[in-house]
DNA sequence: CGGGCTTTGTGAACATGTGCACGTGTTCGG
DNA sequence: CCGAACACGTGCACATGTTCACAAAGCCCG
């Protein structure tokens, strides 16, 4: 089971960075073991589940003792692909698209911004926090040269189908769409969502019922 | 079962606002009525899914004809809880909240930015977007006074967790959080949570693994 | 007014995810 | 060298979520 045979479940997936970003802060601590229990505080979820999670990547851990930080930190940070940087390219240059090129987490972390990409020849060559802003058509160029992995969409809702399609065709095979809008890429290629809008009223639906049935 | 009884799953609660903008959509068309086939389509699920989902807020279609758009979008509006404004208090007035205080699309969508509050008092008086910036410390009082039920975390993670708890504390019960940190809420709050560089560290390992294991 | 067509609503099978409980390997004190 | 405490790894039962498949219900047309 811990051999060659594992995938990785989705739920684990998604877990594996909230682990991983408990590891950086055990690391500046000097910590050099921690107890599943530790980690399940940590993360904010329990401490089976942590084991659980933990074994998909193989036995890391040693009874009796806990798992070893900076083992543990590697080993997962290889299989989350983050030895490396990810350039990313923002499409769409306008306010979102501006404020996540100006927002540093993403460099941080192993994503820089290499490149933004627009629709509107306007605002083509205009620097956005030191990041030059191409055209669209560019894509396919771009991903070549930077090497571009990774694409988001901070377009209006109305484009981001299209924008999906150019980024597909230029090969970026993940995008991450901030546009409120449903979208669809082909097969192979991996899609994630942020709404903001969407997270506030799933809030106010708990908020309402809460209101409404509370005793 | 579609009567009183319904406690709608969490899963279902988290597609609703899909759905909802699906049915906006429709409405500006001047579309009467919806199969759930062609809703599946819009909101990108299968339309079985769109079936049992919407038979959890009661017996809205009509077999052999499909959803009445409007008395749907009513009936949902109803349920979220988006028949009146949710005034929403942004915490941290930084880069990120002044970039969420700016973003359009929040009170557009009925979540209007009442307040900004932020620790430091240089900032207090400052308006972003004609917003003024607060102390922390008013919280209690400007959620009395603006009626605020929803909380949004803009701050950088160490200072998440105290935030979360002066939310809490000035019994703001609905909590977005932005910084990329694990926080807890007191039972009856809930806590959602958006974090960028998380998303971007999931697309990677798909990003990686379809590098690596691809044919 | 009856038969055929459409589309909902839902029971049941299946898939995925969670959490307990416990066997097993490791450490350490005496 | 032994026993007790510790903590991982995992089988199993349970909970949640998804999909299929079909009966029931409504519409339309001749």
């Amino acid at each position: 089971m811990s051999d060659r045979s594992r995938r990785i479940p989705e739920a684990t997936v998604a877990r594996l960075p909230v682990y991983l970003r408990s590891l950086a802060e055990l690391l500046e601590d000097k910590t050099a073991t921690v107890s599943s229990e530790r980690l399940a505080e940590m993360a904010g979820v329990n401490a089976a589940k942590v084991r659980k999670d933990l074994s998909y990547l193989g036995s890391y851990g040693t009874r009796g003792v806990g798992y070893d930080v900076e083992y543990l930190a590697f080993q997962m940070s290889r299989e989350l692909g983050l030895t490396h940087d990810w350039p990313v390219v923002i499409v769409g240059a306008g306010n979102l698209g501006q404020a996540l090129a100006n927002y540093g987490g993403f460099k941080e972390r192993g994503f820089p911004v290499a490149a933004l990409v627009d629709a509107d020849r306007a605002k083509v060559g205009q620097l956005v926090h030191g990041v030059p802003v191409h055209h669209l058509d560019e894509l396919p160029v771009l991903k070549e040269r930077l090497g571009i992995a990774i694409g988001i969409i901070a377009t209006p809702a109305v484009a981001a189908q299209d924008v999906a399609d150019a980024l597909a065709e230029a090969g970026i095979g993940s995008i991450l769409n901030f546009a409120p809008a449903v979208i669809s890429v082909p097969e192979g290629t991996s899609l994630r969502k942020v709404d903001l809008a969407l997270e506030l009223q799933i809030l106010s639906f708990y908020q309402e019922h809460r209101d409404t049935e509370g005793v």
